[in-house]
Order: structure tokens, then C-alpha cells, then sequence
DNA sequence: CAAACAATAT
DNA sequence: AATATTGTTT
């Protein structure tokens, strides 16, 4: 029989819960490019009487799944696909619907097996697959669900994947346990801690010392979960670890973890803002600030921003323009910098509350909060901020306004806290309604993207490696931040505007290159989980207003490195000048496809300009160059009109970027970033 | 006192 | 750089 049939004959129990005759009629999800890899496989899986599901692309894959969760029981997918790298898809999958996914591939190069098991892949199976192999793969399912019963009765200690335990060193369970023994108590101090003083503490293992936890991707996300459950506000230690349920994690350890984590998002925040101050003090250029953040994406990989800057950088020069640019500009993009990084940063209170009111009153409505909020911003800001923009020659304040209308434009679209809600599922019907037709709402979503946008676009470039990448986050914060400092020379160099649009057109033109030299990541899509919790989070640790709305932009984003480039072809293409930007991102929530091209777009601006912002209006925008400048910049000023809100006092940017840049300092972000041009 | 948090140590 | 530990506050 079919599978069909046998599907038929299972009748309803299909939903993941029968297992009745469980191998049977378990739904796989067969990813792979090839098709007839694909057909292939498809066959195999039939015959193990599997009810399948296939799809050549990861996109679709990962669309599929996130429309209905419970519609597969595992996924088996290629590594190599053009519209999406399969660790991605891995990573996304694990990290949103936490399902078996079975890495394939016709390499079986230890490495790249390592990395398939690394990013959650539950096996990695060498093709050409044996029906034999496949017809274990259901094992993949069991384990898993027996794992993830959430019964988070913290006794148990065995079966759950996250027990603590084992010796430390050997780290390579992907799922993550922590502590050495598998006894291990959560406190600590239960432990012998006194007793090998003697030296003989000869302990059994029970008794030493406890390994130090590692927070595998698997724990991160767990405590990702967990934190995003809570919500930020509750999400204290304790909770956390009770929701985690992981055995021998401690409430330190947590506690630890959750400190780097909100640091974490803090610098995600002051990048964005940063960046998005620079951009509007720039002079509003704007970027397209499609790409995004994707939530998780970041995490850990770029393990060295170095070189994507380094790409950037050279594809720039090569440019020609560039070449100008980093000579005249370079100089003046240093001052830029440490000047403003100097500045200290005051405001911080003042986001501070204003965030924090923000979270408690999600459901406020916007505008009026918004509004009130920034008048309530003391004046005093404005000195700070003008003091900046001197010590920062170059900026001009008035430009910085830009920003400042963003955020509130964002604000005003009283978007959820959670942006991730909107993000989340492009497809389904955007939960706030704030996003209707409108066109205000059109406008809302860029702008807020546009302040996550510098972050999350950061991460897009990063390697796959959704949890890894968070950490690298910050590198990508540096990057960005240097690509910043880049652009703003540019701008600043005293060019004549015109010819610096000119410039920055080529520069994202020509960016091309730059993604397709640079590996650079995979692609992203967002895992929205993540970037919800983070933004949430971000949103509620971090200052000011930042607007939630970056999730959906950035959930489209694909970088599709195969894709194409096109870049430009398909902006100008695609995207038609008049469509505003309100279409574009509508096309955007509704096919995730678009974004391909799009994304690259994004990347590119990103790469090349650095900030991929968006952009708000044109009103300062000194005017458009008209046609040449036009694909990508028509494109994003378009849009920009639109924009709207504008507030009279850029202080939230203001602040921000003090903020931004206080941090940066800290960070020593910014002046690495000057370092490079 | 326990928990959270920030700072500091390893 | 990632965790752990310590110190202070609530």
C-alpha cells in the first residue's frame, strides 16, 4: 500500500500523538535541492512506511513547519542547499519546534558531521542513504519526545536532556548538560565542599568539585525559553531555573548566564541605536534595513568580525569610490568616532524609565505614551547630545533628528512589546492588527526595524549558528558599529552630498561581491523564538523605545548567498520605486520568498553602508539624487517619506546614542571599528 | 534569610 | 571570554 494509505489507515492519530504502530506513518519532512536526491529519498522513506512530506527547498521547509508544528514528527534535511544552508534550517528547526532533524549529506567529512551534531542535528546520515539507516531514524522521534516532556519536576535527573552532568570536559553531548556528576545537587554547598581539604577527598565523583557549566546551545536555549516564558520582568534566576528544569544547574549558574545575556541584549540595543543615530545623523541616508536580526541567529559564529569587515572594506576600495573614501573619510570617521565615544552618557536614566514603562504597559497605546514620554525627557539631554554632536564635528544634530522621529514612529505604532509576536509567523495574520493596511503601519515596520535593524543585520552575516551566534552578537556589533564609522566618514568627508549618495549607492551596489566573497552566513531566518525573547528582552532591559517591530522585518530575511545577486537587479526590479516601502514590506510579511533578494539587498546595503537602517524621512534628506542613486536608495526613500512621525527632539535618539556609544566605549567596539578603516 | 544583582575573580 | 564567586542590596 501507498502511504497515502497507510496514512488513511492511521486514520486520525496522525497528529503526532499516536504512535500506535509508531514507526509507522510517522511524518518525516523531506528536505533536499537536489530532486532527485529528494525522489530518492522520498522512496526510501515510503518504504519504511513513513508518511512524507517534501520540499526542495529550506525555505519552504522551514515555512511549512513553523505554519503547523505538530505536522511532523522529523525532519530530514540535505546540508547543502542553495535558498538556505541545512545547519540553518537545522538550527531554526531545533531552536523553534524543537523537532529531530537528521542532517544529510553526501560529505562526510568529520567536520562538517561534527557541525551538523553541534547545531542540534540528531544524526547525520552520509548519503547515499541505506533504507537501513532510515529505518532507525523514528528512534530520533522517541528519544525526543521522551526527553522533552516539560514535566519539570526538577527530581528526576536522568532522562532529562539537560541533566547536569558528567565529567566536564567532554562537552559534547549538543544537548548540554552541565554538571560532572549526574548526582550533582543544585547547591552547591551541599557538596563536600569541606571535605577534600584533606586531600583525600577521593572522592567519588559524586564529591568533587563541579564541573563548570557550559552552556551548550541546547542550554541557551532552554534558558532562552525560559527567560521568554517569564518575560523579561519576572525572568530572575530562580524562575529561570525552575522553568529550565535542568538537573544540577544551580540558580548561579543561572543568574550568571542571565547577566551575560542582558548584557548581551543591551549591546544588541545600543548598536542598533547607535547605529541608527549615525545613520540618521549621517544624513539620513537610508538604508534598507530589511536584514535583521535575526533573532537567534546570532549568537555565536561570527567568531571573527574581522574579516567580513576586512571584506567589506576591500570590496569598498576596490570600488574606487571607496578608495576616496577611505582615505578622506577614514580620517574623519576617526573622530567621528572617538569623539563621540567619549561623550558620556546621561540619559540612560531617563530610557531606562521610559522602558521600563514601556514593558509595563505593553498594551498602552502608543502614541499618547510615546509622546509623553519623550516630551518627559529632560532637556538636559539635549545638552549632552549637543555636546556630543560637537566633540563630534560631524554630525550634524539636526540630522540626528531623524532618529528620533523613527523611534517614535515606531512607538507610535504601538506595536506589542514583543515584536517577536509580529515577527513570528510572517504568514499568519499579524496579531496586533497594529500592522493593518495602513499605511502608517507600513511605515511602522520599517522604522522600528530600522533601530533593530543594525543589530540583527549584524547577524545575518554571521555564520549559522543560531545559538552560537549569540554570543558573537557583540563581535557583530562591532562590525557594524564599524562599518558605521565608514559610512559616516564617507558622509562626512566633506564630499558634496550628491556625489556621496553616489558613493553610498555604489557602495551598496557593489556589496554584491562582498557577500558572495564572504561567506557569509547562512542564511537566516529568524527563529523567532529566540529573537522574541531577545527582543523582549532587549526591549526591556535596554533603554528607550525600541520599537518592536524589527522582528518581522527580519524574519524574512534570507541572506540567500546563492541567490543571487542581484542585488541590485532585483531591487530595482522587484521593487518598484513608487512602491512604497509599506508594499514592500507587505510583500515581505507574506512571501517569505521575496526576501531573498531582498535580504541580500538588505545585506549588502549593511556590509557595505554599514547600517542598513532604515531610514525615515526624506524631509531632511536633502533631496534624492534622482536617478542614479535610485535603485537602492530610491527604493529605501521611498519609503522614507512615508515615515511620518516625527518628533521635535531627536532626545531618545540622543540618548540612545550616548547611551550607544558610552557602551560602545566600554566595549571597546567602536574603537576597534574606527581601527579598521 | 534568601534572592537578585552588580562587581570582581578565575 | 565564559563562568564562578563574592559583595551589596532588597
Amino acid at each position: 500500500m501507498t502511504v497515502e494509505e497507510i496514512r488513511g489507515n492511521m486514520s486520525g492519530g496522525e497528529r503526532g500523538n499516536n504512535y500506535d504502530n509508531f514507526p509507522i506513518g510517522m511524518r518525516v519532512l523531506a528536505v533536499d535541492d537536489d530532486p532527485i536526491c529528494l525522489k530518492l529519498l522520498d522512496g526510501l522513506l515510503r518504504k519504511c512506511q513513513y508518511q512524507v512530506t517534501t520540499t526542495s527547498q529550506a525555505r519552504m521547509a522551514l515555512k511549512m513547519l513553523r505554519e503547523n508544528r505538530d505536522r511532523f514528527d522529523l525532519v530530514i534535511s540535505d546540508v547543502h542547499m542553495p535558498d538556505m544552508d541545512g545547519f540553518k534550517l537545522l538550527e531554526l528547526v531545533g531552536l523553534e519546534m524543537d523537532l529531530p532533524v537528521i542532517m544529510l549529506s553526501a560529505n562526510s567529512d568529520t567536520k562538517l558531521v561534527r557541525k551538523g551534531i553541534d547545531h542540534g542535528a540528531c544524526d547525520y546520515l552520509v548519503k547515499p542513504v541505506r533504507i537501513e539507516e532510515l529505518r532507525n531514524i523514528w528512534q530520533h522521534v522517541i528519544r525526543k519526545k521522551k526527553v522533552e516532556p516539560k514535566s519539570q519536576s526538577k527530581s528526576n535527573d536522568q532522562d532529562k536532556s539537560y541533566q547536569v552532568s558528567g565529567e566536564s570536559g567532554r562537552g559534547q553531548s549538543p544537548t548540554g548538560n552541565v554538571y560532572p556528576n549526574g548526582k550533582c545537587n543544585k547547591k552547591r554547598k551541599d557538596e563536600e565542599d569541606e571535605n577534600d581539604e584533606n586531600g583525600n577527598d577521593n572522592e567519588d565523583p559524586t564529591t568533587q568539585k563541579r564541573a563548570r557549566v557550559v552552556w551548550s546551545i541546547e542550554l541557551h536555549r532552554k534558558f532562552v525559553a525560559a527567560v521568554g516564558q517569564l518575560g523579561i520582568e519576572k525572568a530572575v534566576p530562580k524562575r529561570i531555573l525552575d522553568l529550565m528544569n535542568v538537573d544540577g544547574l544551580t540558580r548561579e549558574n543561572v543568574a550568571s548566564h542571565l547577566q551575560k545575556y542582558r548584557l548581551y541584549l543591551k549591546r544588541i540595543n545600543s548598536v542598533q541605536t547607535q547605529q541608527a543615530n549615525m545613520v540618521a545623523a549621517l544624513g539620513g541616508r537610508d538604508y534598507v534595513r530589511m536584514g535583521s536580526l535575526d533573532g537567534l541567529g546570532d549568537f555565536r559564529t561570527l567568531g571573527g568580525s574581522g574579516r567580513y569587515t576586512h571584506a567589506a572594506l576591500s570590496s569598498y576600495s576596490s570600488g574606487g569610490m571607496l578608495g576616496r573614501l577611505n582615505s578622506a573619510a577614514g580620517l574623519s570617521v576617526r573622530n567621528l568616532a572617538a569623539s563621540q565615544l567619549l561623550q558620556p552618557s546621561h540619559g540612560q536614566n531617563l530610557s531606562n524609565s521610559v522602558n521600563a514603562f514601556t514593558k509595563l504597559n505593553p498594551s498602552i497605546p502608543p502614541a499618547s505614551q510615546n509622546a509623553s514620554l519623550f516630551q518627559g525627557i529632560p532637556a538636559s539631554l539635549e545638552l549632552d547630545q549637543l555636546q556630543q554632536s560637537k566633540s563630534s564635528a560631524h554630525i550634524p544634530l539636526d540630522e540626528s533628528r531623524l532618529l528620533t522621529t523613527d523611534v517614535l514612529g515606531c512607538s507610535n505604532n504601538s506595536l506589542p512589546n514583543n515584536p517577536m509576536l509580529l515577527q513570528g509567523n510572517p504568514q499568519q495574520p499579524l496579531t496586533g492588527g497594529g500592522f493593518g493596511n495602513q499605511h502608517s503601519q507600513n511605515i511602522t515596520p520599517f522604522s522600528s526595524d530600522s533601530f533593530n535593524t543594525g543589530v540583527n543585520g549584524s547577524s545575518n552575516f554571521l555564520e549559522h549558528g543560531r545559538c552560537n551566534d549569540w554570543q558573537n552578537s557583540v563581535q557583530l556589533s562591532k562590525f557594524q558599529s564599524n562599518s558605521f564609522p565608514l559610512t559616516e566618514s564617507f558622509i562626512n568627508s566633506h564630499l558634496p552630498q550628491n556625489s556621496v549618495r553616489e558613493a553610498a549607492a555604489h557602495l551598496q551596489n557593489s556589496p554584491l561581491d562582498f557577500t558572495s566573497t564572504t561567506s557569509v552566513s547562512p542564511p537566516f531566518e529568524d527563529s523567532r523564538g529566540e529573537i522574541q525573547y531577545r527582543q523582549s528582552m532587549a526591549s526591556a532591559v535596554q533603554s528607550m523605545n525600541q520599537t518592536p517591530s524589527q522582528a518581522w522585518a527580519d524574519n524574512k530575511q534570507q541572506y540567500s548567498h546563492n541567490s543571487n545577486n542581484t542585488f541590485g537587479n532585483n531591487l530595482s526590479s522587484q521593487v518598484p520605486n513608487d512602491g512604497s516601502m509599506a508594499s514592500l514590506s507587505h510583500s515581505m510579511n507574506q512571501n517569505n520568498e521575496n526576501f531573498g533578494r531582498r535580504m541580500d539587498m538588505s545585506l549588502i546595503g549593511r556590509s557595505s553602508g554599514g547600517s542598513s537602517t532604515l531610514v525615515q524621512h526624506t524631509e531632511h534628506e536633502k533631496l534624492t539624487p534622482d536617478s542614479r542613486t535610485r535603485s537602492n536608495e530610491e527604493y529605501l526613500l521611498e519609503p522614507t517619506k512615508q515615515q511620518v512621525g516625527f518628533s521635535p527632539q531627536g532626545y531618545d535618539s540622543l540618548d540612545d546614542l550616548m547611551t550607544a556609544m558610552k557602551r560602545e566605549q566600554d566595549g571597546g567596539m567602536l574603537d576597534e571599528g574606527t581601527i579598521w578603516i
